[in-house]
DNA sequence: TTTTGACTAAAATATTAAAAAAGTCAGAAA
DNA sequence: TTTCTGACTTTTTTAATATTTTAGTCAAAA
């Protein structure tokens, strides 16, 4: 890594600090820049404009996150203990960043084709990931489905569902307590349980 | 049923009619009433504000649905057939009803008390009917669950999620189209069906 | 008991001015 | 040449206000 890709990386560093205690609305390129004692050009030097910022803190967060879940998976554990610490790992991720999410602030930044186009990406990274993780599963003959990709997919899209329904009964931008995540985190490992025995039985 | 009663129903017809049209939040009280063709004092003779209107016909579309899914429910068939013909009937109702979702409109409905205390005992009533379903199934030994209440809530979550997932991907207020729906039912009848094999096997 | 025209109070919307933030650029510093 | 900055312009947000729309009321009629 070049002396420019170190500069780089620390104004993500400075920026994530930021949109984590005050959420990216509330964040300005100039709050960015006095937090690292530079000018606000200096930013622009090594960004095109805000929304790639946002892009750059948005790949470190995933890349930090697959790095961890690729570092813990152990194939030969059993398939649901490997969900179980993903989902652990995942929701730890989704604790520490959940700032990121409140769309209030910039108006639309999910309906933004980039950034939608990116986050589709690295979702895309994640199915792989998980699908790779059934493959394997199949082939220690623990479960017994045929297109594991698809499997993936349907996975991961029902344990982000039960993500979002636990944000939504909190209440809409307000920080999900301890308790209710909690709960979330249970009912993840409990579909995981019932999930895994079904690609388990064939008949 | 009372005539008074009757007109209440009338009137919550009229107001579905609107909503489905334009949505809560771009319909008014005398929109209501010019379509019946009566004053706007007459609605709030029925109900005390908008509030209750908007209640009464959340209450109506609710019993609609209940009506419909215990019409059609069989005990006989075996379980995934059962849960397969509900999404079907829970989606006809979605997609027909979808824009009364759209929060669009009315400031902060999800947020009023008593409309949550509707909605959360409505959701009961719904998770109630679906405990007995799994426990029905569990009788005839088609699975081997023991908390079929804890299994029903898990199960309808899930499925909610599946479709919360499926309007994000649209795009907030949009409505779903076509294939997109589709793919929503697709998705929820294939965790269904492996739903229904992990509660099938024990060990 | 049910309905209404005419009203008030509250809320949403449109308008505008002021402030803040994004983004640019010529040129300095390394 | 690469990296950085002060001073600038343009675009967005925000705040303040006037205007319209809508919810909700009430005395009285049907």
């Amino acid at each position: 890594m070049i002396v420019a890709d170190k500069k780089r990386e620390q104004i993500i560093d400075g920026a994530i600090k930021r949109f984590i205690h005050f959420g990216i609305g509330k964040t300005t390129m100039n709050d960015i820049a006095e937090d690292l004692s530079v000018s606000k050009p200096s930013l622009y030097y090594y960004f095109p404009d805000k929304k790639h910022l946002i892009i750059g803190v948005i790949e470190r967060v995933f890349h930090d996150f697959f790095e961890l879940i690729k570092k813990k998976y152990n194939p030969d554990q059993p398939l649901e203990e490997i969900l179980f610490s993903t989902i652990d790992v995942r929701n730890t991720f989704f604790q520490k960043y959940y700032m990121l999410r409140i769309t209030e602030g910039i108006p639309d930044l999910l309906n933004d084709d980039v950034i939608k186009g990116k986050l589709q990406a690295l979702k895309g990274s994640e199915k792989e990931f998980f699908a790779e993780i059934f493959s394997q599963a199949k082939t220690k003959g623990e479960i017994e489905h045929e297109d594991t990709a698809h499997v993936a997919e349907l996975y991961l899209e029902s344990l982000m569902g039960l993500c979002t329904m636990c944000i939504m009964e909190t209440g809409k931008d307000l920080f999900p307590d301890k308790k209710a995540f909690n709960r979330m985190t249970l009912k993840q490992k409990n579909l995981t349980t019932i999930f895994v025995r079904g690609l388990r039985c064939t008949d």
